[in-house]
DNA sequence: ATTAATTAATTAACCATTCAGTTAATTGTT
DNA sequence: AACAATTAACTGAATGGTTAATTAATTAAT
């Protein structure tokens, strides 16, 4: 009796498409079981594939870990590059981003249980601070670029539009963690109401 | 031959002293290797003891790590017991409680990456979540109470202190965040004041 | 025929937990 | 003060399961 074929009925796919499920694979583990609760193992049966593959596509599980980040960094620069301010008067621009900010879809988007695991992992890696850093780092020039221009507008007050920044990276990122602690799913129009309400103090702030 | 004592030089303690001590390490080892990462036996090793003693004291993995999150509500609470605010005018007192929030000392009481490692774990494990929500629940009504205080007394215009003490907290996790993997030794004067002065604006937001 | 995708088999280390045993301090009794 | 009984602190050894990783083999597409 020949050894039969056991495909399992998973079609042969190449490594443009195994590799980036296996990292949404990742991330779907991670935010069920935690990180270190992330085994290969979990992460290879969530998607019906033998282990061996991901450490044949990532070599071990650094790797797929700098990969996940690279991921969620990539889903955030999508989420901002479907923004559109351009052709908007500078008004209706920082109207605009501030709507998106305080959005739901925009701090859905990326599950904080993810942030929390990758940030809790950030403090024992250093590259992947580094990476997490940037992350942020570029987030944070994109507002404060925003902000010049509407300071140069005079839409906003003058100020040092880095700072500026700094204060509402802060305060989107303590929403972040309140929320999933305090706000209710009828309490967060609310919330996020009054968050953009102090963003907008926090513009004006000298 | 006898089988001779294996002390170790270690004493023998009671319940009341090494169980604190087991605690004390598994956040030390969380800090260093993460939640899933801080095995009972690392836990263990760090302070010389059998892990058997800490399945003894603990039953399982589950209660110390509530044990872990009752020890840092313990040290917060702690840190606040410290606050005298008491014999102040509402003025200085007000003054005092922004000194205290945004003073080195209070923000490195606790370690932000223990924060990630309990948070992350909080959205798997309901227990764990209602202990730290009845941490940051408590935590708001204190700062709620000062808020009430200050208005009353006309320090402040007068508004709803709940949701004063919300925005607070954000803006004070959010910082803790944006400490992490932005602020350099030498800025985070600057940047704390900086806080100082938003919390100081957002008081006075209708 | 060559190459890439995939699995299989195995390893050695580590995991939480159980259970049975040992050691030392305390207490009660004489 | 001496001694047995009791209790609490602690250790040892073994359990069955999981881990990341390695190496070799197999399968399918080009």
């Amino acid at each position: 009796m020949p050894k039969t074929s056991r495909n399992n009925g998973r079609q042969r796919q190449n490594a443009e498409i195994r590799k980036p499920e296996i990292v949404k694979s990742f991330y779907q583990t991670l935010l069920e079981r935690g990180f270190e609760g992330a085994s290969i193992a979990k992460v290879a049966a969530r998607i019906n594939i033998h282990p061996s593959l991901i450490l044949h596509y990532f070599g071990n599980k650094e790797n797929l870990t700098l990969a996940l980040v690279d991921y969620v960094i990539e889903e955030y620069a999508r989420l901002l590059g479907t923004v559109t301010l351009e052709g908007l008067s500078p008004e209706a621009r920082l109207e605009r981003l501030l709507e998106i900010i305080w959005s739901r879809e925009y701090y859905e988007k990326i599950h904080i249980a993810g942030s929390f695991s990758l940030l809790a992992v950030s403090f024992r890696n250093p590259r992947i601070r580094e990476k997490i850093e940037g992350l942020y780092s570029g987030y944070r020039n994109f507002l404060a670029k925003e902000i010049q221009k509407a300071s140069d507008a005079g839409v906003i007050e003058h100020q040092d539009a880095m700072r500026t920044a700094a204060r509402i990276i802060t305060l989107i990122e303590g929403a972040r963690h309140f929320r999933h602690l305090f706000v209710g799913k009828d309490e967060c129009e609310q919330y996020n109401q009054d968050m953009k309400a102090a963003t907008r103090m926090m513009m004006q702030m000298q």
